[in-house]
DNA sequence: AAACTGACTAATA
DNA sequence: CTATTAGCCAGTT
């Protein structure tokens, strides 16, 4: 514990606000994998499988098209957030997609 | 030790 | 839109 990619991966993903959403791609990025999208997507499954991670927010974590791959609880949790899902039970990225760096404000 | 199984993504055809 | 391919890791059997 500690020392391996999915601890990296709980670290990052406990810093997604609330309100707002990551892809699994990202969250690998922030990882410093960018193609260890599935890693980070396992990591995930060993939660709620009898690992206590209650300070790991998973249902923060979608797929790159912006739907949730498991669906259940998961939309469930996102929607108690404030997230939004249109009829194809996607969330606008552009709106919820969890940003490291703000809007710039430039024009945002 | 070897094989199997999972909540992914991007590119290509 | 679907199918295929390559790139990743940990736990179970």
């Amino acid at each position: 514990m500690g020392d391996g990619l999915y601890e990296r991966i709980y670290e990052v993903t406990k810093r997604i606000p609330r309100g707002q959403v990551a892809t699994y791609g990202q969250i690998a990025q922030l990882v410093g994998m960018p193609k260890a999208a599935r890693q980070v997507g396992y990591a995930m499954a060993a939660l709620g499988r009898g690992a206590p991670r209650p300070d790991v927010p998973w249902h923060r974590v979608v797929n790159a098209k912006g739907e949730s791959s498991i669906g259940g609880e998961q939309i469930e949790c996102l929607k108690a957030e404030g997230v939004a899902f249109d009829a194809n039970g996607r969330i606008d990225l552009r709106r919820f997609g969890w940003q490291e760096i703000e809007e710039g404000g430039l024009f945002g």
